[in-house]
DNA sequence: CGTCATGTTGAGCGTCATCAACAGGAGTGG
DNA sequence: CCACTCCTGTTGATGACGCTCAACATGACG
């Protein structure tokens, strides 16, 4: 177990590589990080409306950020791992705009949003690390509207595996097994049709005829990378927003 | 004409609305901006892959941000008026990952990255100003992810009028009479169906479908709005985030 | 052993894409 | 002034993609 001095080492860590976080601003971090708190798979960590005074660090665990229409449907309007602030909107805005929500277990710590401002006062460095990592998932966002209004189901469904298959090996979160790749899935079909803008069913029929190239279960097992790349037209330029510009 | 001292005066103006800019803030941007560009309809301000060593800010005009798939489909990702510096993320990233496109002809200026940083060290309150505005483009990306995956056509256009009717009128850039309401409208049926993702006869049917509540042409003239949001769904909590905290 | 959540499959139908054609206005050149 | 082209909007016909409703299979759990 991490001593608290280094609970938020996932988040510092990932800081770090997105934007060369000094060492200095890493360790306020750490000073003002407090709490640990459980959420369970399908808790609300924050709702929509609220008025949270608090960032949330999710240390380990899947998180969706996802809104509802009026009509009832939801969208997942982004995935989150360990080591991100999902809700740290929240530091400028009275009110969330959309629900942060638990896909797996999930272990988070927070950081007041007073003692996070005087923080990024006294380090520059960590409001500009803030401000990147707003900015990369503005680029993530901006890749899924193209996703949902430019392609169609299967393809949909092919592109946002080869997005989760690069970020999560990014941060050492997928397997390599020869060419093929795996990674934890603990979306459900439905979930992942309310990311992908499909009903259940075709999710489950698109799924069926990806089968030879993808498999989708507890993991995912992507057997022919470059072949789903190609499948899906996907190019990973939107993501090397996540990496920090002296690190190539 | 705006003096030069005065060029920046609708950016300026919209950070203050947004984030209280303080007045010195404001005075450091006027000062370090340069140049005044024309771009015609249909020119790329900043392509996908560029790396620009400049901002730009959008004097007059509409634009896009855009991306194109592999298959050749172009989605517009995000629409921009007057005010707003739509490349701030090239402050940060060695190459963009979306095109910047006029939709009307376009008069922009340019602050050199360089020049912004100090600015920015000098004036905190502009780092977090711009960071703000980052935010809000991320909202409306998010409800646009929602939009694009989670309703159909008519209701989809419906509620992208309802959006821009309400953002356009927060910068006294619509018209009221009476109980309808107006703004100028520089998309052909083609480009709004790459907005709202679905192909050009579609738009073109559903605009029909729409008329009655809805008619556009050169202006958008929403006949009753309240009718239109309700059937578009439309709940504007997304857009509180263009609004100072101490505003309201 | 029943209940619940998830995945799977079939049938029918609606939304929306595609292909094609045409109308009108704007701009161009003869 | 007319012929021509290009761009935009409009309309029809056809079929694909994806939704909905429904039923059933399976495994986890109490």
């Amino acid at each position: 177990m991490h001593s608290p001095d280094h609970r938020m080492f996932v988040f510092v860590n990932r800081l770090q590589k997105i934007a060369n976080l000094p060492p200095e601003a890493g360790e306020a971090l750490e000073h003002i990080a407090s709490g640990i708190k459980n959420f369970a798979k399908g808790d609300d960590i924050v709702s929509h409306g609220d008025d949270p005074q608090h960032c949330t660090v999710i240390l380990e665990g899947w998180v969706c950020s996802n809104k509802v229409t009026a009509e009832g449907k939801r969208q997942i309007t982004g995935l989150h791992f360990a080591g991100i602030a999902p809700d740290l909107q929240g530091l400028f805005t009275s009110s969330m705009d959309h629900n942060i929500t638990a896909l797996t277990p999930v272990r988070a710590s927070f950081v007041s949003h007073g003692e996070l401002r005087k923080a990024m006062e006294e380090h520059p460095a960590l409001a500009q690390a803030l401000w990147q990592e707003t900015l990369v998932e503005a680029a993530i966002a901006r890749e899924w509207e193209v996703n949902l209004g430019a392609r169609r189901g299967m393809k949909r469904i092919a592109h946002i595996l080869c997005e989760l298959a690069l970020r999560l090996d990014r941060f050492g979160l997928a397997e390599r097994e020869g060419p093929s790749l795996s990674f934890e899935w603990p979306l459900t079909q439905t979930e992942l049709g309310e990311l992908v803008g499909l009903s259940t069913v075709h999710v489950n029929r698109s799924l069926m005829a990806l089968r030879g190239i993808v498999e989708v279960l507890d993991r995912v097992k992507i057997y022919d990378p470059p072949r789903l790349e190609a499948y899906a037209g996907f190019n990973p330029d939107y993501l090397s927003t996540e990496l920090a510009q002296g690190s190539d």
